[in-house]
DNA sequence: ATAAAAAAGTGTTATAAAGTGCGTTAAAAG
DNA sequence: CTTTTAACGCACTTTATAACACTTTTTTAT
């Protein structure tokens, strides 16, 4: 399991390093792929190990895409997942893309913050993240979803 | 079982050592792990023992993370765990990270409050603890979190 | 369509900072 | 006075990051 905070850089070609501390962790659940996607609430990304991914897509995929909601988490979630090859024995490098910088509004910056929450990871501009702690709301924060039945018992 | 106050230091690079007396409650409940976070309420820091830890970790990430109380509550305490590796025979010495210290108000300080609270730790900044036990309010304060039926049972 | 140029992506190395381990001194307890 | 515990200092190890070199892909111009 995978938690805390880190304030890590990222370098000109966008890319960042997991902190050597997950790396047990990451060869204990034989992880050899990544997969970074937009948050569907918030200007952030989520970012799973490849077996979590498999189980959230699958299932997310199979639901009912005439339901509005549900097509639009499709949209967001399967839509923009950028699968990353990964080695836990290596430097742990990932690329993240211009476009996945442009949602969570970490175009310019060259750190982000990596918050560990136990089966996945989620990327957020620093200064998102300090207003969200202190409980500040952001201007692209959508919180008034209804969530259908389908996923209600679904945790992204 | 692990009780009572202590006042004691924190060296340069951070670290704090549990009193010798708890060395033995250490033992027998077979600890290896020891984890720092965040304290929803106050600023200040809860000391969870391992096995602890995985309990209210596994409950917490498995609750409905669209819902925004429980969402910030996962923000908080799975998002600022830090997991340390404790040698309950050796010097049970832990490292406190620069962010914790900062949440806590102990950036400066070269000693803290360790509280032991039966089944977890707390760790306070001097001040602020003695303002508490006085009945005195704090500038950081959070009181009116209405909390969702699915956390009202859980203890923090 | 081809070649040149630019951009994007990958990999390596060096250096500073952060973290760890352990011995010594100082203080407290028995 | 002896033993245990807490605090400090130092040396060593690991980690993070910036700089650089190289490869591949995409774009542009002829």
């Amino acid at each position: 399991m995978m938690f805390g905070f880190n304030n890590i850089s990222i370098d000109k070609k966008s890319r960042f390093s997991f902190p050597a501390k997950y790396r047990d962790a990451f060869i204990n659940s034989n992880e050899n792929q990544i997969v970074l996607t937009k948050d569907p609430q918030y200007p952030s990304l989520k970012v799973y190990l490849g077996s979590e991914w498999d189980q959230i897509s699958t299932k997310l995929s199979s639901l009912q895409g005439l339901d509005p909601i549900v097509r639009n988490l499709q949209w967001t979630i399967l839509g923009n997942a950028s699968v990353c090859d990964f080695e836990p024995n290596g430097r742990m490098q990932v690329l993240i893309s211009a476009d996945l910088k442009k949602y969570a509004q970490i175009e310019e910056a060259n750190r982000i913050c990596l918050i560990g929450m136990g089966n996945k990871f989620e990327i957020w501009n620093q200064e998102n993240w300090e207003q969200r702690q202190t409980g500040g709301s952001l201007a692209t924060e959508i919180l008034d979803i209804v969530l259908p039945e389908s996923i209600k018992d679904m945790s992204f």
